[in-house]
DNA sequence: CCAAAAGTGTTAAAACTACACCCATGA
DNA sequence: TCATGGGTGTAGTTTTAACACTTTTGG
């Protein structure tokens, strides 16, 4: 035990809770513990918070490590400290969330994790440690957040169609949009580039695809835009 | 040093951006350390956190201490876990925000504080640490959450005129508001109780005072009631 | 030709913005 | 009686909400 203080000192950790879609239902990624305590739970991918390393880097890392995802959104969402989140000793966990397109990120177990598989938010199996607690903050911060920062479409393809990015709100703000309504506001803000693309291999007349121009976006909020629903 | 583990650990605290408002500016809190490393420098009043109390707890127990402040609107900012945040080893500190009512509660200096007083966020003297990012942080998330949130009666005396409120709302949003449209709304949503009172020793026609109900504001928001502006 | 989803405008109601004068009070 | 801020209404504009049919495509 080489490393000592003069008080005692909780651990900390990080904490992840990576969000997908996959047109029907917003999903998170779980893992399986291979450790204990919990082992044999699903909890959310996360870890020790080395001395060497920020948290951003730590929560970049864990999710590397256990689940093979690198690249994706991430942003802080909350720091859990109440006294028994952890049954050895006191742990204080920052907890981060992530958007990421679910189908082209493979994931797969590894360090730490039996398993490694999306879940439907409205469905997980029991989660470890306060992890449902979490889960349910990231939850509610994702349907706050989407309505006024255009971070949807880090769940979408790079191309999508506007039907599906209907979907993808109503999904997140469980309730149903206006069609015309929905493309108007979308549209009007000028942040969707019309591609020469349609859908394939759709049953029925193939909608136009669409991407999101981030380069705008940056402008636009310069001069003091703000996305909005 | 008798607390030992066998990965070395981040230490860990929390720092309070306390904001006052008098009629003038949005105000800060600050203390002057009396304890190395920048002794002498002003900094937002905070501390260790201890093993055996949560986060919130803690930031509640260095407030008093260094402070005397209790009882106060508190909330948790962000968590600031940069590699030399602090030159003396690792510290990672959760950043927690207060709003207080500033003529009602006298500050006083106390421990590892050699002094205290308030400072409008505007003009601060230097600061000690990252604290001047976490003053930053603290103040962009009052300008974003006062708009949605009735936060802003946290800052006024229980009584309040509905001139000194849209005061409080054109300082923390940094722009003018118009009179009869600010009194339109703000009245439409039903919170505020018309008192039978009216201000004293002014030197001109009295305003009406009014009260936020809060009782009134919890039951809109469980029939999905939203505040706004 | 049928099924399925794409795409497209209008209208009424509500919300927002801009704006100016008289009133009450104490000095 | 004057200076100071308190209190009040309306009209034009913009935004939002509700709503249904035709088009395209593949099976």
């Amino acid at each position: 035990m080489p490393y000592c203080y003069a008080y005692a000192r909780p651990a900390l950790t990080v904490d992840c809770v990576v969000f997908g879609y996959d047109a029907e239902a917003l999903q998170v990624l779980l893992i399986q513990r291979d450790l204990e305590p919990f082992i044999g739970k699903w909890a959310l991918p996360g870890g020790f918070v080395r001395v060497e390393e920020t948290l951003d880097d730590a929560a970049r890392r864990e999710l590397r490590e256990e689940t093979g995802l690198a690249d994706l959104y991430l942003e802080q969402l909350y720091t859990f400290g109440a006294l028994a989140r952890d049954p050895r000793e006191r742990v204080v966990s920052v907890a981060y969330y992530a958007l990421v397109e679910l189908f082209s990120h493979p994931v797969r177990a590894a360090t730490d994790a039996r398993d490694a598989a999306w879940f439907p938010v409205a469905d997980t199996p029991p989660l470890a440690f306060d992890h449902a607690d979490i889960l349910a903050v990231a939850h509610a911060r994702l349907r706050g957040k989407v309505r006024y920062q255009p971070i949807g479409f880090e769940l979408l393809p790079e191309k999508f169609t506007l039907t599906q990015l209907q979907r993808l709100y109503e999904t997140i703000l469980d309730q149903p949009l206006d069609k015309r309504n929905f493309r108007k506001k979308i549209l009007g803000m000028g942040l969707l580039v019309e591609l020469d693309e349609v859908e394939q291999d759709v049953a029925h007349r193939a909608a136009r695809l669409y991407r999101f121009d981030a380069a705008t976006y940056r402008r636009l909020c310069e001069r003091g835009f703000n996305f909005e629903l």
